[in-house]
DNA sequence: CGCATTTATAGTCGGCATGACTATTAGTCA
DNA sequence: TGACTAATAGTCATGCCGACTATAAATGCG
């Protein structure tokens, strides 16, 4: 019997509340997350997202961002993207008790060091399409994620938040070659991003010079813009799923 | 202090979990949303969006399934549209206790009855653009609510949920430029809609005659598709913001 | 009965975004 | 110096989309 108005303080049950997070970046041209490897049952040895309790005083994006600084080691949040990506209920996710878990997906610039504080259990980027059965139903949360980062990148400017300040417009490319799969044309890619008014701003008389062969890139940084309009739509395999 | 894992049993804060539902629904070429008048404090007199807890063995899905039910009276879930919206969480939201909500945003066909049981809280569809400022965070959560939906309308076939199961182009339109605030050009949106495979098929030999002046219109049910490629963008105001 | 009104449906036309592709430039490496 | 590599410039055809005109099929009023 729920209560709809003027709560009964048994008229419910109290529920343990924690946030789990999608930690993604790009390293070596490839997608990865930041896992922590459990020491004990239920999952022990298993693959885990980083998460921790919510607590009395936070809010769950509050308790994220905690998290994600105490994963990560990064210090300031600048650069950062870190969104909620939706909450977790049923009740045997975890076996030990009713635990109800808010998930959030973030996104790195680049390894910002692979790990934070003296913690015993290290957080470890792995590569995202070697990730074999993750602990609880951390799998589900992992591929939501990545679909939703991957639609996000079409209608969005999300894809800056994979890179360093200054970047080039290849890599920029790479960001939406690696999350999405599939290989796109440099010159389209090229002329749809500096098409689209605020999505990049040129730094004016830089060049990428770093040992690479070839003509070197000139760099760009995030513009003032958030969202794609039109949008930047993955190559069409015909009627696409979701 | 977090333990990432072996959870304490005292090392975390319990908290109520509920689930708050944005019923959303077209009458009368309006926006309506189903609220409940709040009869206790806080925020007693005011309106609310409808919701009560999450039970010991349900998820928050099946919770906001059970709601949506008492509140509006359906009996059948098909044909209904049920998503979870985001979580909030913010310490103050309730002032009586720690209240942790897990919204959702629901459509409906038509106005299936103002209300269900005997209850003594009725709940009752009101006009989208004449609410006042409602209870807790519900504002912000009916806002929200009211984004998604508009943003789903560009990329989905969301738009049919809230027709009834036979329904003309031109109802299908109104949903757009009710839940947009925007005119559409009828031609246009048509062969938009025809192009897209599986948004819609015709019902053979059938027309609506309902009083109606005009020639008739040919009938249409929703097709097997989901997503809409390409989308079917809003007018663009210029950059459109978020 | 006829004509204005209303709504659905059909079709046209130009612009722009996009996919596919070619060409040129500017570097590194052997 | 000459292959190789990567960035950048430009071309061209297709197709989608906004704006608009035209026709069809019903109602209702005089």
């Amino acid at each position: 019997m729920t209560s709809p108005e003027g709560y009964d303080k048994y008229a419910f049950e109290p529920f343990a509340v924690t946030v789990d997070l999608a930690v993604l970046t790009l390293r070596a041209g490839t997608l990865q997350v930041l896992l922590v490897e459990r020491g004990e049952e239920p999952y022990a040895g298993r693959w885990a997202l980083p998460g921790g309790f919510v607590l009395p005083d936070e809010s769950a994006e509050e308790a994220a961002w905690r998290e994600l600084a105490e994963e990560t080691g990064v210090t300031d949040a600048s650069g950062l993207h870190l969104e909620q990506l939706r909450t977790y209920s049923e009740p045997g996710r975890d076996p030990r008790m009713r635990v109800v878990t808010v998930a959030f997906a973030a996104l790195l610039p680049d390894p910002p060091v692979p790990h934070g504080g003296g913690d015993a259990a290290q957080a470890q980027w792995l590569r995202f399409d070697a990730v074999g059965p993750l602990a609880f139903d951390h799998d589900r949360i992992l591929a939501d994620a990545h679909e939703r980062v991957g639609a996000k990148l079409e209608y969005t400017c999300l894809a800056t938040a994979f890179c360093p300040p200054e970047f080039t417009l290849g890599e920029l490319q790479q960001v939406y070659e690696t999350v999405w799969g599939t290989p796109l044309d440099r010159p389209n890619f090229r002329r749809k991003v500096l098409a689209t008014p605020g999505f990049v701003e040129q730094v004016p008389g830089a060049a990428r010079l770093t040992g690479g062969r070839g003509k070197p890139a000139a760099l760009y940084r995030a513009g003032g813009a958030t969202a794609l309009h039109p949008p930047l739509l993955r190559p069409t395999t015909e009627g696409r799923p979701r």
